[in-house]
DNA sequence: GTACAATGAACCGCGGTTCAGTCATGCGCG
DNA sequence: CGCGCATGACTGAACCGCGGTTCATTGTAC
């Protein structure tokens, strides 16, 4: 039992017990038990109850924008880098629901998800997609009259949004399945014409 | 001094003690400080602290889809119609930082927003954009391969994620010079080709 | 004088955090 | 080899501050 192993089973517990109950209505209590732990075990990893919310998404999320930076390296041309980008968006959320859950709805509390402590590792994914969008005015092919900071906003807004209200919605349906018909219209919308 | 005073008094302090604080910093007794009552005196208008925010935002969202309905109405044409609810949905929010931090941040808190009691209304809302693209839809303007409640949820993510950024980066630009470019992204995406 | 709005100090349950004690592991020494 | 002893992870009952809620009292309008 090596010391990361409580760490990871203790983070693990919590988003499925934010998940379930959402933050403010979790005891640390809960978070042990599911852990398996004494509630004071906790504390041996964690220095307070926000850290752990801030902790799992900075984790979380760090994983999630290295996993899709590799992963759409290899598209060579920019409309199929938008088009894998908004599939793993969606795909890594449908994989994990609790993961899910936590980052739709529990993680947009107050201050601690864009402002705050998480705030670098959320600009991080910005900087991804608008880096994607910018080779792709380089090449010609988005038109360069969409400022690249809103055009950054808008597909991550899409996305997002049909991501929390599939959440909310109780997943009833495939989310992946909405994947083209979000990046077709934001392919069409940035496009320069006839391409 | 009648009764629906000190109700909308109350409502007007919570939105400023929210902004300012976010929901679960904010104890009951600074909003009756804020509203200059005594804290005993919120319990003669609202049943708890949740039922406060739950009122405030129903209040809130429900003047707001009444006031874009009412407005968009006049315009003739979808495109139109689509380009002056994006002009308004912004403008709202300008026009009043402290509920724009509360509607963009504070309010998204567990299940209290999209689920729970605000359901109704913020649903208010997608209808009336559906309605709008169905129209377009029906006019031949917009395309049909799109199906409407993607679309809504797009348009929507769009200009919800602009204002979250706005308010979050301290609103140091004017949230309503970016209307254009996100409707015109929007409508590229999903107006019928040469029109 | 009656009714009812308003007050705000005190109550009380909740739950995050602490810490004195228990347990397990491994190491040195006879 | 085996027997204690030191080390440090782990436990969980108890503490304690916070703040939502209540209600006996006061103020006011008619």
């Amino acid at each position: 039992m090596r010391e990361s192993d409580k760490h990871q089973q203790i983070i693990e517990a919590a988003v499925r017990v934010f998940a379930r109950n959402g933050y403010y209505n979790s005891r640390v209590s809960d978070i042990a038990r599911e852990a398996g732990v004494a509630s004071g075990t906790i504390y041996l990893y964690f220095k307070t109850k926000d850290d752990i919310l801030v902790t799992l998404f900075r984790e979380k999320m760090a994983a999630w924008v290295a996993h899709v930076r590799e992963r759409i390296a290899v598209e060579p041309d920019p409309v199929a880098k938008v088009r894998r980008l908004v599939a793993l968006h969606f795909d890594t959320l449908e994989r994990d629901p609790a993961l899910a859950e936590v980052v739709q709805v529990e993680l947009r509390q107050g201050h601690k998800f864009f402002r705050g402590a998480s705030a670098h590792e959320v600009s991080a994914y910005f900087e991804l997609i608008g880096s994607v969008l910018e080779a792709g005015q380089a090449a010609g092919v988005f038109r360069g009259d969409v400022p690249v900071n809103v055009a950054t906003k808008v597909l991550f807004g899409a996305m997002d949004q049909m991501a929390t209200s599939w959440v909310l919605g109780k997943r009833k349906y495939r989310l992946t399945d909405a994947a083209d018909a979000v990046a077709t219209v934001f392919l069409r919308g940035v496009t320069v014409d006839g391409a």
